[in-house]
DNA sequence: TCAGCGATAGAAAGCGCTTGCTACGGCGAT
DNA sequence: ATCGCCGTAGCAAGCGCTTTCTATCGCTGA
């Protein structure tokens, strides 16, 4: 029925030994018979028994790459990336072809272990982590055991946009300078003579969350304006739907905002759609600033003020670390920073 | 080192089988034994060996997610839905646990053919062929082979947004009337009063771009200005720098263009930022339609006319008939239509 | 009372591949 | 000319699990 090592070993009259050493191309093997055992392969159009060589061998080519919400381009231009880096880096030796796979977590902390103990099942290679994590103790703790076991088994961990748990088994860890932006964002709307700004932020308990809603009131507490921040605040996905509602919450709360900061460039298009609903002019009436910039932010009118991160660079890296072909950065972590780019969603607050 | 099933049976004192039958749930297993296997699978953490399991039973849990662009919302609110769909599915039947991971092709012919290979070696229970394919005879033939050889190892074939090619040894298969949709967003603007209108159109060797053209032109020949589109339209890829580009295109060989038609809403919105950039309003000055009604085409500004394709439905679907959790449809084939959203991108021309 | 049956559990034979170790020529060195 | 080594190829022992076939035991029905 299927073709099996033994069948391409008989057709090339020679062991089975020998033709799983051509394949692997990791002993030598003389060029005549190589050739021949190549044209049986060929011949036989064998493939590969992926199960039974990864159950013989203990190891196996598939790399996880874990993400949040595969609809939304943020994770999706970083798993691309990383799953480009991988492919190609392959290329480059012999046998070395991995299978980068990538899973949804749908940001649930159950799927995420889930699918770790899936990976681990495989006996998976690598995995890389992105995304912001959700901070919970029990989950965190979870994930720490999980990992922990993952590493012992020889699979290496790369963390991409998700901050190192400290003790946590990890090779690399590549993260986002999100407290730093926030803060940059909100520094350039007060230095525009923002004073009532209102957040727009993700779900309450996300890494990514947290650190760019400190950033931001950082930048108030700096100005003076600490006071306000928690009331001015809305949480909810990172979905244009929760951008839509909460600023209509922010609004609610204080009809005098004269800015709003989204928690993503995706946020920001919902509240964008939501001043607009309510007769307000951006960034004329009120400015809004999203975080990303995801390649539509440049696109939209008025183009959007953001932060932008290197999210392709940061997965192709991932993937590269993920492969082993880049040396970790010191310590393992790499913090990496995003840029603010002013256009023209933010402007001088209406005198008033 | 690591914990194997023998261990376990070691623990439980059963035998190796009983805590095979335990855990796959096949087999009648007295209630006090099933216990105390559970019980001694949760003090050792065992964690079960994939490829040794799928070694033994000639199968695998794994099912493939092929997309053309994971950076592309169009393929990830697919992917999502298909791996929820699938992820949930098995949440149903004991042991059903499917690992659902999605690759990226980027649109390259041979990387769909390698994933191919590589699923085939993993023994994958599932494929999920996402996006339109590339009409390359050659390709064509290849593909054809290789889902000939995994349905004859067993593995189920679904293409979601893909037309299958007649002889392909298909499940089923999920298609959408991107000719119909196509062809009525022409209709509308030529009801609008539009007489010249310009066609961005996707990389030409791909079925969903050849039918979408389709349905354009017919729209067209059967207003009588059929002579025209030829000339109006322009190639490119599906991403909002290629809108960009071709519109500017468009424009050069055409100035005088009342409208035009983007291959999808990624394009769209590339070709707004080019008309805009030249000083046009929208749709005062020149109306634009895109295509998928992708979630942030209803928040640009103007909101972007254009038909909605039920790709989270149609993912899900694709899900459940990879899990075989839902029967296909008459003769496997299924086509989806798309809606007409007419939203405010598009208007009357202006009279001149 | 005993054959016979249903319900469970175990023994053991692989699944297809990798790899440590052994075997075997031919060659340079002594 | 002899020894030993290098370059190759084969042998065979698993890797950890599934599954068929067999064994056992407690009952039931005649």
């Amino acid at each position: 029925m299927t073709v099996t090592l033994a069948d391409v070993a008989a057709r090339a009259r020679v062991s089975p030994a020998t033709v799983s050493r051509v394949l692997n191309g990791n002993y030598p093997v003389a060029a005549s018979t190589r050739e021949r055992v190549l044209r049986a392969v060929d011949e036989l159009d064998y493939v590969l028994n992926g199960p039974a060589s990864a159950l013989a061998a203990a190891t196996s080519d598939l790399v996880g790459i874990l993400v949040n919400d595969i609809a939304d381009p943020f994770f999706g231009i970083m798993a691309g990336a990383a799953q480009h880096a991988i492919g190609e880096g392959a290329a480059g030796r012999a046998g070395g072809e991995k299978l980068a796979v990538v899973c949804n977590t749908g940001g649930s902390p159950e799927r995420e272990l889930t699918y770790l103990t899936l990976l681990q099942r495989q006996r998976a290679a690598a995995v890389v982590l992105t995304g912001g994590a959700v901070e919970d103790p029990g989950h965190t703790a979870a994930m720490a055991a999980k990992l922990a076991k993952l590493a012992n088994a020889g699979t290496r961990i790369v963390l991409c946009g998700r901050p190192p748990v400290p003790g946590d088994a990890i090779t690399a860890a590549l993260t986002f300078d999100n407290r730093g932006g926030g803060r940059r964002l909100t520094e350039h709307l007060l230095t525009l003579g923002h004073r009532r700004i209102g957040y727009v932020a993700g779900p309450a308990e996300r890494t990514t969350t947290r650190h760019r809603l400190e950033g931001h009131r950082a930048a108030m507490t700096a100005a003076g304006l600490g006071g306000d921040v928690e009331r001015l605040t809305a949480h909810g996905t990172y979905d244009r739907r929760s951008g839509y509602d909460a600023t209509l919450e922010l609004l609610r709360r204080e009809p005098d905002l004269t800015a709003i900061v989204a928690a993503n460039d995706t946020v920001a298009l919902g509240a964008c759609a939501a001043l607009r609903e309510r007769g307000l002019r951006i960034p004329q009436d009120i400015s809004v600033a999203g975080f990303d910039d995801l390649p539509f932010s440049v696109d939209v009118v008025p183009a959007l003020t953001t932060v932008r991160l290197p999210l392709y660079e940061a997965g192709a890296r991932a993937g590269r670390l993920a492969m082993g072909t880049e040396v970790p950065p010191p310590r393992g972590i790499a913090t990496i920073g995003g840029e603010l780019m002013v256009r023209s969603s933010t402007g001088r607050p209406r005198q008033r």
